[in-house]
DNA sequence: TAAAAACGGTGACAAATGTCCTCGTTTAGG
DNA sequence: CCTAAACGAGGACATTTGTCACCGTTTTTA
């Protein structure tokens, strides 16, 4: 499970394997089943966690209890919630499986020591979070100014393969349609 | 106009009088009328930006030429077009002058070397854009979860006063409705 | 200070989307 | 392997929102 990860860190921050080590003392490795939470809203969340294979899902439910979908990660990304991650507040978000899922985990603490010991990844950690909020601002875009079906069309080409492997009703919970709106998008756009 | 940033910066993060002298040596100050550009789409957004009086807008033009605003961004406070800024690329976004507005500038060459000078600053800088990374977030939460009218609430809680600043339609335009609908959500809210 | 532009509101209508429902099909999991 | 749940589709209708047009007032600016 390491190994992954090890792999892909290695194509991301310049690392000897004696820096790797260090990644290596501090993680905790975990497995997930369809269906189970890493994160479940109220609790503070203590990790950041790298997705060695699966698919997660991070989502928010509102007062009425609709869910919403924040982010899909698949195999070789990250997720957390920053929010409650740096200040050790409580979440408002639901992280689960959507499949059989292993991931690896840091605790905040472990995490900034390797900070202090690698510079190089602040600096990859510190890219990350630039593109993070660069989508992130691009969605808000997105959202004020696109139609439905314009924000279907650049998730699509965003995040191809993406629904193949979700079902659609959280696309369209992550886009802000209904499930039936987002069904008659994509009918009227299979006859041309 | 550097007294207003150096009044703001230091409650901000731990600086001596000669980190102080290190801003104010590569800052570039800048007078905006009303309706002038600070930055223009297709221009590369060269500079960190510091508001010291004044009020600026940051928004994007669609296709069909509508204005889409993404941030004010009122005195003490920064602007600038990050992914611009980071990767020296042509920016999508405009930023003007709403009233009178003088400013403060930084070029990324001088600003990297305050980073590398100034701990604190980099500290400071991060604590920033941590937060600026949560309310894009709550903003894309709102846009894929709330009616126009939960979104107009939420944002006057969140940044009262702006109103009393910004005409209308650039409210509307940030919250992703019409001029129309937000002006008739305002008038079924003013009877009870 | 006078003309022009910007602004906020509103009615009428059209378009987009949500809601509720039913119905086969597929998939998950015991 | 079999049953229950999940899924995707679609019809009917209600609701929300956008668009267009117009108006009177305020603000800007030449």
């Amino acid at each position: 499970m390491f190994i992954d990860f090890e792999k892909y860190i290695k194509t991301q921050a310049d690392l000897t394997d004696q820096d790797i080590k260090l990644f290596r003392d501090t993680a905790m490795e975990k497995t997930l089943r369809r269906k189970d939470f890493l994160l479940q809203a109220g609790d503070v969340c203590r990790y950041k966690t790298f997705v060695c294979k699966g698919f997660l899902r991070s989502y928010r439910t509102t007062d009425n209890g609709n869910e919403h979908v924040m982010q899909f990660s698949p195999e070789n990304s990250w997720t957390t919630d920053p929010e409650s991650y740096e200040n050790h507040t409580p979440s408002s978000y639901n992280i689960d499986a959507l499949e059989y899922t292993e991931v690896i985990m840091w605790t905040k603490k472990d995490f900034d020591y390797l900070f202090e010991q690698l510079p190089s990844l602040k600096v990859y950690s510190d890219r990350l979070i630039a593109g993070n909020l660069a989508r992130t601002r691009q969605r808000v875009f997105s959202a004020i100014s696109a139609t439905a079906e314009e924000r279907y069309d650049e998730f699509m080409k965003m995040y191809p393969g993406i629904l193949t492997r979700v079902p659609l009703h959280m696309v369209a919970s992550f886009l802000g349609v209904s499930r039936e709106t987002l069904s008659r998008i994509r009918h009227t756009q299979v006859k041309p």
